[in-house]
DNA sequence: GGTTTCTATAAATTTTATTGATAGTTTTTA
DNA sequence: TAAAAACTATCAATAAAATTTATAGAAACC
């Protein structure tokens, strides 16, 4: 058994296909057809059922690929054990950032933080919530920015900021008049939303407590970004509620319409999240104190409550 | 980085000598020389000082060497995760006895074991208690028995039984009247031990409270076997404890010189351990099963009190 | 100071992994 | 439903790697 047979067999898995693995792997289709029969033949067990199309793993595949996942991982840590000893920061990370935080909080701190790590070649993904934990799970991101707490146990969260939800309540709306809004005043069927998938949007419904079925409406409207909410709004369409770091960057018009919410005001908690086996933890570290360090000026400190994120059952 | 390169890794970190984990791992000197070369090239750290003789591992090194167990045991669970689906329960299974267990345990559940489990080739070494400590954490043995609780958090332990202690007291001796022992009967000063290293030994010290050291006393005698202790006692060389076990095939004219103490009897805990990592648990529960069924036998249920088979420090 | 013990190195050899070509299935498409 | 496409297994050839034998060189031992 050699570690890259077991690399192998999660490609397979994770790919249901020997052909696109063996792509992934840099190595070709017969490579691994042939390293991954000499692995089962050697445990006398099969690890896929290559009856089914697309291939499926077998019940104690599965079993094999969550042990090998774990051996893959706990091999990359030694190379990490070196680089913590040598104090060496760098190298490839990959990181997640949730749609709704990608386009405030990239440009705020991504200039600041390749300054200070030159050597740390980044690459960062704009991925849903539930999309960066099946990537985290299966190591394909080292770490993701994204709205918490998850409740997930096999990732760990540090809390980077607070963000206080702002409404955005165009001329003639109801709450147009009221100076500062309540959570209560707040109803699902006038809200213009993100598209099912954002977290953003599980946050804003769990925030109108209860969750009416839209079909009574007249209409419906969903947008998959934040830009698009305000405009819909502005067309008076409803309202809608946006994270205060969109606020900054918002013409002076537009701001009028903004209206922030009286203490405790509702927030959405945003963490830097990893793995348990917390590899490259230097380099989350890093990240989290450039993070941390700019969101200080930028997001004063209050009195918030905060919303889950997760959607509701 | 190969699985293989790591266990080289290891041979050498716990032979402190290429030449001998050469041989260890069935390979030649130069094989282990130039894959552990290999792999500290590739993670551009030096494993080893070779410098110092017998060879040293680096600061670096002994954390490599820490996860390089972790990973080979981790592969080693995938053969075993197999086995466990299969409700294979067979192979080679490396198990240590400690000295005061050894001969009168083993001939009681031996043949029933391997009549039950004719697959499982079983490999039996005594040794002492902290031997055994080290073999299980090095992944020399898979389990063994002893008596406990250790307190060790790398070790689990479950009990087969409890094991009273019995005092063997001959003829003239201050205490030979009595019916029944007292734990505050007993006296360091007047007490045959076995040699230092036996647990039984730290155990009987433990139960006289109080520690003396025997400077004072006109002669000090420590044997390796509790057959001697017996003959030595014999001899008026003063009394000596046996584990209840050893009771059972003593002689119709010794066995007048044991007196049981009273109820709550001092007692040892003997448990089957084995690392955390809970390899080969299968073998491991199947011979929990056959002892503690024998035992049952063989130890009536009576009110114990459980003496600590650790050295005072 | 000679002997022993031990590790590193070099070249030869064996073993293993990988590839390119292709055959045999199954699935998809027309 | 026949043709095309997609996919995996197999085979022989090749490349890469691990291992060995032989030996040199350094340190420890007597």
């Amino acid at each position: 058994m050699t570690i890259t047979q077991l690399y192998y067999v999660l490609a397979v898995a994770e790919n249901q296909n020997f052909t696109k693995a063996a792509e992934k792997c840099f190595v070709t289709q017969p490579t691994l057809s042939m390293q991954i029969q000499k692995l089962e033949a050697q445990l006398d067990v099969q690890i896929f059922d290559r009856s089914k199309k697309p291939i499926e793993l077998t019940d104690i595949g599965r079993k094999i690929v969550t042990q090998a996942r774990n051996i893959v991982n706990e091999s990359y840590r030694i190379q990490d054990i070196v680089d913590q000893q040598k104090g060496f920061i760098g190298g490839e990370f990959k990181l997640g950032i949730i749609p709704t935080v990608m386009p405030t909080l990239l440009p705020m701190f991504l200039k600041t933080f390749i300054k200070k790590h030159p050597k740390i070649k980044l690459i960062i993904e704009e991925l849903t919530t539930e999309e960066i934990i099946t990537r985290l799970k299966e190591g394909h991101l080292d770490a993701a920015i994204a709205s918490t707490p998850l409740e997930d146990e096999s990732i760990k969260e540090r809390v980077l900021y607070f963000e206080p939800f702002v409404s955005y309540i165009p001329k003639g709306h109801r709450l147009y008049s009221n100076k500062k809004i309540e959570i209560s005043d707040l109803d699902i069927n006038d809200m213009l939303l993100l598209e099912d998938g954002h977290c953003f949007r599980d946050g804003v419904i769990n925030l109108c407590k209860v969750f009416k079925k839209h079909s009574d409406d007249q209409f419906q409207l969903e947008s998959g970004s934040i830009e698009t909410l305000i405009k819909l709004s502005n067309e008076g369409l409803g309202m809608t509620l946006l994270p205060f770091l969109h606020t900054l960057d918002i013409n002076d018009k537009e701001r009028e319409n903004l209206h922030y919410f009286n203490e405790p005001a509702p927030a959405r908690e945003v963490s830097i999240i990893y793995p348990k086996s917390e590899l490259k933890l230097q380099i989350i570290e890093a990240l989290q104190d450039v993070i941390s360090g700019i969101i200080r000026g930028a997001i004063a400190f209050q009195d918030v409550k905060i919303i889950s994120p997760l959607p509701k059952k």
